[in-house]
DNA sequence: TGTACATCAGTGAACGCGCGTTCACTGATGTAC
DNA sequence: TGTACATCAGTGAACGCGCGTTCACTGATGTAC
C-alpha cells in the first residue's frame, strides 16, 4: 500500500495527481506547449492513453496545470506580503505592500518562466482570475490581491480616491510587461543588476503615478 | 513578363519576396507558430522545398517575417507622431508625442495581434531592437523611438534629468504589458470603452510617474 | 547569330518525428448474494 | 465466508496529421565561344 508500490501496480491509484504533477514539470521546463498528454503519461509511468480516464482531452489537462500555476503565483504574492515587517505607519505599510506584491509578480515570472507563461496560457476571464480559480491561501487570485492593495492605499489616504478606478490596469500592466520583456522579449539578456534597476524604476514610476 | 505570369512560370523569379509575403499572412492570422515552410510554400504556389533555395531553414524565414513585423510596428509609431498637430508649446508637444507613441504601440498590438506576437517571437537583442533590424522609415526601431521621446521630455524640461535613466523600462513595460493582457491575457474580453479607459489610465499613470 | 554547356531554381517522393485520438482488449477491484 | 459478476483503470496497436528536412531529379536561363 506504499505510494511507490501503488505507483507501479496496475491500478495506479493516484494517476490524476501524478499526471498533474508531471504536467507541472513539463510546464516548468518548457512552458504550456510542452504540456502534452503523451509526455505526461510517460512521466507518470503509464501508457499514453490511460490519461483519458482522468482528463477528457489534452486541453483539460492543460487547464488543470494552468490553474495550478496561477495559484502558485497568488501564493507567492501572499507570502511576500506576509513576510513584510509590520511595525510601520499605515501609509508606509500600504506602499510597501504594493511594492512587495509587484516584486513578487516579477520574481515569480523570472524564476519560473515556464509556469508564468503557462498561468496565462488558458484564457481565464477577469472574474475567475480574481476569484475561484488559481487562488492562493486567502482565496484570492492575483488580480484580487492587487485590488486589495490599491483599496488599502485609498483607505489610508495615500492615493486620492478619484485615482482609484482602473488603477489595477496601470500597476498590473507595468509588472506584467516587464516580466514578459525580461523573459521572452528584448530585455532577456539584461544583466542582473540592470534587471533590478529596471524593476526599481518600473515600480517607483507606477507608485508616483497613482 | 507580368507579375502573375512570372508567378506561375517554372522560374518564379520573386520567390523570396513571395514567401515573405506568405509568411506575413500566416503570422497575421495565427502568430509566429503558423509561420511554417510548407504553408508558406503552398501560399506562394510552389513545392514545399523550393523554399530552401531562399532560406536555410524554417527559422531563417521566421526571422525575416519577424523583422518585418517589428518594422511595421516602428512605422506605425512614426506615423502617429507625424500625424500630430505641431502648433503647441514644446512641453505639451513632447508629452503629446510620448502619448502618441504609447497609443500607437497598443494600437498595433490590438489591431494586429498576430504580427505583434511575431515581432517578439525571435529574440532581438536590445541593440538590434533599437537600430538596424525592424526599423521604420527614420531608421530607428521601437525602442529607439521611445528613447527619443524621453530625451525630448528632458530637453524641454518636462522631466527632471535624474529621472531619465531607465525611464524606457517604465514606459515600455506599461504599454507592452497592457498589450499582452488585452490580447492574450485575462483582459481579452474587455469591452471597447473599458479598453480605452485602461489605455488612458496606463498612459497617464506613466506620464505622471516620470 | 547559333550553339554547347554550366548553373540556377524549381519538382516529387520519401523519411522520421511526436502528437491527439480511437479501438478492442485485459488485469484488478469491489460488491451482491 | 465464498464466489460470480459488474465495473473500473489500465494496456498496446493503429490511424491520421502536418511538420522539417534530405534526396535525386529536371526544366529554364544565361553566357562563352
Amino acid at each position: 500500500m506504499s505510494a511507490t508500490a501503488s505507483e507501479r501496480s496496475y491500478h495506479h491509484g493516484r494517476l490524476r495527481e501524478a499526471l498533474l504533477v508531471a504536467g507541472l514539470g513539463l510546464a516548468r521546463a518548457d512552458g504550456p506547449e510542452a504540456v502534452v498528454l503523451r509526455a505526461a503519461s510517460r512521466a507518470a509511468g503509464v501508457s499514453h492513453n490511460a490519461a483519458y480516464r482522468h482528463f477528457a482531452d489534452r486541453d483539460e489537462l492543460l487547464r488543470a496545470v494552468c490553474e495550478q500555476c496561477m495559484s502558485r503565483l497568488a501564493v507567492l504574492m501572499e507570502a511576500r506580503i506576509d513576510a513584510l515587517p509590520a511595525d510601520r505607519d499605515p501609509v508606509a505599510t500600504a506602499w510597501a505592500r504594493l511594492d512587495a506584491i509587484g516584486r513578487a509578480y516579477v520574481e515569480f515570472a523570472t524564476t519560473e518562466p515556464g509556469w508564468f507563461r503557462t498561468a496565462f496560457a488558458v484564457p481565464p476571464t477577469l472574474d475567475s482570475f480574481g476569484l475561484g480559480e488559481g487562488v492562493g491561501a486567502s482565496g484570492l487570485g492575483p488580480y484580487a490581491l492587487l485590488s486589495a492593495r490599491l483599496d488599502e492605499l485609498v483607505e489610508v489616504g495615500a492615493v486620492p480616491s478619484e485615482r482609484r478606478p482602473g488603477a489595477e490596469y496601470a500597476a498590473w500592466s507595468a509588472v506584467h510587461g516587464l516580466s514578459t520583456l525580461l523573459n521572452d522579449g528584448p530585455l532577456r539578456d539584461l544583466p542582473a543588476i540592470e534587471r533590478e534597476h529596471a524593476l526599481r524604476v518600473v515600480l517607483d514610476t507606477v507608485a508616483r503615478g497613482l
